[in-house]
DNA sequence: AAATATTTTTATACAAACCTAAATATTATT
DNA sequence: AATAATATTTAGGTTTGTATAAAAATATTT
């Protein structure tokens, strides 16, 4: 079995090699990632080499081996599985499930996942708008287009948030910013990026950095 | 904070300052319950009372302190809220929900006991019958007689059980011993216990193992 | 009350997960 | 291609929670 520990690297490297154009996943990225030293990373890298998690080696590329992926799949899994248990059935806010959901992710018991999946009725997205894999392993594709990407006047909705932090979600509930909401861009500025964009009928302004948080569909 | 293990350790020795006559608790105790060296524990015992979590002194005997008090009931609330969630909620049996509530319980997030506590409608007794410790701090005293201490003839009902093996609780639930259930002792055997019972209808014989683990009122 | 047995503590060690500082390898710049 | 900058690993330490074996304290038996 994997630790807590094991788990959480295994997902964060799925995480950090999912949107990533050919780049590969080297040990400072991830260091900073997990907020932890560098030299730390590359001794737990061995450790998982060793136990034949990832593919690595010295000053190499970091890469989820097979079994490695099946771990942080079913790690995820659980982690969505649980933020729309508590979104859905205890009336969490979706800045509030993220760090809860991060220690139940661990707890170990096939049944008790099973019969969460089945609580809720079988969800395909967290509350967040990520797919939640399936049992078996299977992963939707992520979103490709951002609010920041998306055709002037064109009507969209927002399908996922890519940002998960408290900040990011409660500023963006503050403005309308939530999962089916019918959003259109306006006018996108050169200078910043910044656009204006209307979104339940009310005209905003949002920076580039947030339209690049928002998937739209 | 308290770590797991210190929780662990705080709820092992309310468990087993709670039914005992008098008798003081020591490290070989703990130990045995455990399942960990005497060695280990009485390194722990010098930690948790350099943090105030219990009374002790070198070979002396083992108590809570105030503080100590409180997290253990916090966690045995934890425990049980989550036990009754996962039989009430998800359909386990009451053999499968300790297990997994042992490692429920270490989650932290008050809002999360809070709520959950509201979805299942603010439950007096756990699934074992075992009384759930109000968010106050508040608990009601545990029960004081056994099946094993029971009149003869007189019509008693199972308010709870003692032990929360597999093991026992499979037997129990095989053999019609579930909360609730009406139940008489036609005779008892002096020479090892054991007695002749009827429950739900059915003539049974039992030990007086089983017969100290079953709670009647 | 001595001797013996038992319990508890102390000394020492190990694994996991982290750190800082130093050494080394890789990459970028001149 | 040599030098400088950056990234990564290695060396050496810390903390938490565990273990075994030896020492010391307490309890029991003769
Ligand atoms: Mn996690
Ligand atoms: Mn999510
Ligand atoms: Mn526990
Ligand atoms: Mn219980």
């Amino acid at each position: 079995m994997a630790t807590t520990t094991e788990e959480n690297y295994l997902k964060a490297i799925y995480h950090l090699n999912g949107d990533r154009d050919g780049k590969s996943l080297r040990t400072n990225e991830l260091a900073d990632y997990l907020v932890i030293a560098p030299s730390t990373v590359s001794n737990m890298l061995v450790k998982l080499s060793e136990k034949g998690l990832i593919e690595y080696q010295k000053y190499g590329r970091i890469t989820l081996s097979h079994s490695g992926e099946e771990i942080a799949l079913s790690v995820l899994r659980k982690h969505r599985l649980w933020e729309t248990f508590l979104y859905e059935k205890l009336g969490f806010t979706w800045d509030e499930i993220h760090d809860v959901a991060e220690e139940l992710e661990h707890i170990n018991s096939q049944k008790l996942i099973d019969k969460l999946d089945e609580l809720l009725g079988y969800p395909e997205y967290d509350p967040h708008g990520d797919p939640i894999p399936k049992a078996n392993g299977q992963s939707r594709e992520t979103y490709k287009k951002t609010l920041s990407m998306a055709e002037l006047g064109k009507p969209y909705q927002i399908v996922a948030v890519k940002n998960t932090s408290v900040e990011f979600l409660q500023y963006a509930s503050e403005i309308g910013i939530e999962l089916e909401a019918k959003i259109s861009v306006n006018s996108r500025l050169d200078f910043d990026g910044s656009m204006e964009i209307e979104i339940g009928g009310t005209a905003r302004t949002v920076s580039q950095k947030v339209a690049e948080n928002v998937y739209v569909g």
